[in-house]
DNA sequence: CAATAGGTGGGGGAAAGTGGGGAATTTTGC
DNA sequence: GCAAAATTCCCCACTTTCCCCCACCTATTG
């Protein structure tokens, strides 16, 4: 399961250190995306293929929505492959929708990793853990005992 | 059961000895998260899958307050390693949530052990004792008697 | 009071992250 | 079609972080 949150640097040539600790989950195989609120999702290659079955089921619907949902996850996603330093390079029009720059933050979501900008995520986290204990009750309503 | 309350200290490393009464519980596998009220969530593996079993079905509805919450729960958390001497190494970003510096308490918690910033600690402690007898009654008042 | 167990601290080797030179490949422009 | 430019990726070097090991200190126990 990825977990965990790591500051890295991309670099001057737009490479991006993944965590050795991401590494040993996510293989060589690996799909690079847009992702939700603006930051880049990276799924293993076992994980995609769980998400392109789901998608591709939204899909005989053909009903709008799920449409343009998959033309945002399909259409934005990459392979990625590790240099023998464990690195990536990102795509510009990726680090653009996600606006990064160089100072990106990486966390381990479950299923997936997501790249962050360094700010952004900070704003978010100053945003959101304020009203922590009312997520947590409204998950409680959902059935998650903590 | 986890039971008790340990004063420690963080060494100049970032390196926090885990009680040996707890670590007899926990065993070698263990997961430390963010927790409620600041305070850092240390669960043993097996209370872990339970709640990552949660987690997962929730993740599929994708709806933006789950999202956000697993974020909280999941992006900070890191697999605990003991060293040989019993110590687990704290990552920067939970020490910076719970406001850890050097003077921490391991709180046993039932099934769980929480890290507190031991100022933080005594001031909780300060201000709910003299009123837990209140406390107590409001409980009652949602149907959970002693 | 010795002996043991638990907690604290630091030295040092190994691993991980960072950055840049430069070769190989692809793309671009004439 | 070919040279120039850009891109990609291998390699090496440097720095930082992690984690093993050992040593010491303190409290508890026989």
């Amino acid at each position: 399961m990825l977990a965990g949150e790591y500051s890295h640097n991309i670099d001057p040539k737009g490479r991006l250190t993944i965590p050795s600790k991401f590494r040993k989950v996510l293989g060589t195989e690996f799909m690079v995306t847009k992702g939700l609120d603006k930051c880049l999702s990276i799924y293993p290659e076992s994980e995609w293929k769980r998400m392109e079955e789901k998608l591709r089921e939204m899909s005989l619907t053909t009903n709008q929505v799920a449409r343009k949902f998959i033309r945002f996850m399909l259409g934005s996603a990459v392979e990625g492959g590790l240099d023998k330093q464990g690195r990536i390079l990102l795509p510009q029009p990726l680090k653009a929708y996600a606006g990064l720059d160089k100072e990106v933050v990486l966390v381990g979501v479950m299923d997936r990793i997501e790249v962050w900008d360094k700010d952004k995520w900070e704003q978010n986290q100053a945003h959101d853990e304020p009203n922590i204990e009312l997520l947590a009750s409204e998950m409680e309503e959902m059935g998650l005992s903590i």
